[in-house]
RNA sequence: UGGGGUAUGGUGUAAUUGGCAGCACGAGUGAUUCUGGUUCACUUAGUCAAGGUUCGAGUCCUUGUACCCCAACCA
């Protein structure tokens, strides 16, 4: 648990609900929820807080959460999402009870339609779908009635039957409820039921040329699974109305299921459209759904975000109904807190340049003395033992721990002054070096060898320890920099249609990149931390590849920051 | 325009249901540190507005205001 369990509610609305349910026995005790995803994209953060939401009031509450496939519209939907989904669920820590499919469900779905338009509750509508809206009305405008609506059931029947036979072209009859024109509630307006739609389905094939819409579907899966709980987002609150009279005139196998809205979540800094995210993939703006810089479960993952720190992000922010857009500065908290205890440090650096030992001792035959430090790999877990690291004469730092002039606070390598090179020894830099440009390309500097390991015999302290990596050890590795996706707040995110807000230049590449040899083992998928440069993922399918996961709270960047710079 | 929701520091979220407005992120100050990391201490800042009920209101009442969702054969 990583969690700080202080801060987090120890309930909420849903749970309440369900805790209320439960004592009044309303379910007999019975707990069961769905995550009902749509194949048609790939998971996001977003879905995340649905994920533990769903699964983690079953958990809680000791009972039961399937995994289904809202799979009503062939026209959008593949076999690829769907084995993403069950994926990235599976690397989020949650195992689905089972896993079904909305589809499983036509046979019934078109029984129990049957039935409806035999009671005269559903009718078959013939008009194009711009009359249909039209007749709709507005907010605080009367419906019309539709000319079909009084159709006589026989006649709806035989249409509806001539209908799934495939007898007209997709787009001219649908199947309606028979419900109100004049509703306040626009969802009760005589909704669509059923369309005509020929598209290959991933799992139906050619069988239907008739498909459910959401609202025909959705409760109806609820009630035949079980559930008791139908956990969704807020913009369905809307449909509940109508949720509720479906399954009202049906005959139920079990408990009516009582659907529960809550805020959906949002980041600032982040799309959480999958409308848009489809668009940034199609449109080669990413390299796929998996991209590093795409907020997609994949995504993160590939970028280093540990499963547990998203779920306890998720957590934390709890379950509401009050739209909110969280700052990503709070999950890139609850990553840099799992990965401190989790990540191996390891030094490396970027931006090379070279630091010359001028005295260090050669061998008999002239070639520099090698000596071995034994470095921890992480103070925070005694348990990740240490690894032997290679120190000579030839040596990179970090182009940014070196300052011809230092500015005022500044602690790192400078001309005249003494640092420590971490687990090493002391040097003072001498002199510089610089190509026609004036370009620093290389520092000399002298050692003290009364300071081997790191400390001086005398006690005399340093300001600053330094990470390097030997020149004649070190291995050659591309490290790349994301900075946040979007540029500003990113407007309408969510909803939004322009991508005109989007960073494109989000990445930087850094190839010529050094690191310690003791990174080749790194497994691919690994996070190791590159010690005051930032955690970064092994990339699971490129050698000496590393993204930039989080970096680290970076007390000079503010500093410069404060002085203006 | 009708209906349905939601409002607590800059951000997110609590408050035993009418009883000291707390926690976290961020920001700031200082201490510790062989990572300008980590850790620790302190500081910063809030109940949408106006009335009302009450010994006492974030919580109850009234009237406003702001924002979100709904008129796909999407989910």
């Amino acid at each position: 648990m990583t969690s700080p369990e202080t801060a987090v509610p120890a309930s909420d609305f849903v749970r309440d609900t369900v805790r209320r349910d439960n004592e009044q026995g309303t379910y007999g005790g019975r707990v069961q929820t769905r995550f009902p995803p749509e194949p048609n994209g790939y998971l996001h953060i977003g879905h995340a807080k649905a994920i533990t939401v769903d699964f983690g009031v079953a958990e809680d509450f000791d009972g039961t959460c399937k995994l289904r496939f809202d799979d009503t519209n062939p026209q959008t939907e593949d076999e690829e999402y769907v084995a993403s989904i069950i994926e990235d669920i599976r690397w989020l820590g949650y195992t689905p009870d089972e896993i079904v499919y909305a589809s499983d469900y036509f046979e019934q779905l078109y029984a129990w339609a049957e039935q409806l338009v035999e009671r005269g509750l559903a009718y078959v509508d013939e008009q194009d779908s711009e009359t249909i809206s039209a007749q709709r009305g507005g907010y605080g405008q009367p419906g019309i009635e539709s000319p079909f609506r009084d159709t006589a059931p026989e006649e709806n029947l035989r249409k509806l039957r001539a209908m799934r036979a495939g007898e007209f072209p997709d787009g001219s009859r649908v199947l309606r409820a028979r419900i109100d024109m004049q509703h306040e509630n626009m969802q009760l307006r005589d909704p669509i039921m059923y369309r005509i739609r020929r598209g290959h389905h991933h799992r139906t094939g050619d069988a239907w040329c008739l498909y459910p819409t959401y609202d025909w579907a959705h409760g109806q899966s609820d009630a035949l699974e079980g559930v008791t709980h139908s956990l969704c987002t807020l913009e369905f609150e809307s449909h509940r109305p109508l949720y509720n009279w479906f399954l009202q005139q049906l005959p139920l196998p079990g408990d009516t299921p009582k659907q529960l809205e809550f805020a959906r979540l949002e980041l600032t800094h982040t799309v959480t459209s999958k409308r848009r995210l489809a668009k940034l993939v199609h449109d080669g703006l990413v390299d796929g759904w998996d991209d590093p810089r795409m907020p997609t479960i994949s995504g993160l993952r590939r970028r280093g975000y540990p499963a547990a720190a998203i779920r306890d992000f998720c957590r934390y922010v709890g379950v509401n109904r009050t739209n909110s857009r969280p700052g990503i500065e709070l999950l890139e908290s609850f990553v840099r807190r799992e990965l401190n205890r989790t990540a191996q440090r390891r030094m490396a650096v970027i931006r090379p340049l070279k630091l010359v030992i001028t005295n260090w001792p050669t061998r008999p035959d002239g070639s520099p003395v090698v000596e071995y430090f034994a470095v921890v790999n992480n103070p925070e877990n005694e348990a990740d033992g240490t690894r032997e690291v290679a120190f000579s004469g030839e040596l990179y730092i970090e182009r940014e721990d070196f300052a011809e002039v230092p500015p005022p606070k500044y602690f790192r390598l400078s001309p005249g002054r003494e640092v420590r090179l971490r687990g090493a020894y002391f040097v003072t830099a001498t002199e510089v070096v610089k190509d026609e440009d004036g370009t620093v390309t290389e520092v000399r500097c002298t050692y003290d060898p009364q300071t081997r390991g790191g400390t001086a015999a005398d006690g005399r302290k340093v300001k600053s320890t330094m990470h390097w990596v030997s020149a004649q050890h070190a291995v050659d590795a591309t490290a790349v920099l994301y900075d946040r996706l979007f540029s500003a707040e990113a407007p309408g995110a969510a909803t939004g249609e322009p991508l005109d807000d989007l960073n494109t230049d989000s990445r930087e590449v850094l190839t010529g990149c050094k690191v310690e040899a003791a990174l080749a083992d790194t497994a691919p998928g690994q996070v190791v931390q590159f010690e005051r440069l930032g955690y970064f993922a092994h990339d699971p399918r490129t050698p000496m590849l590393f993204h930039r996961t989080v970096g680290l709270r970076d007390e000079w960047a503010a500093i410069q920051k404060r002085q203006g710079k």
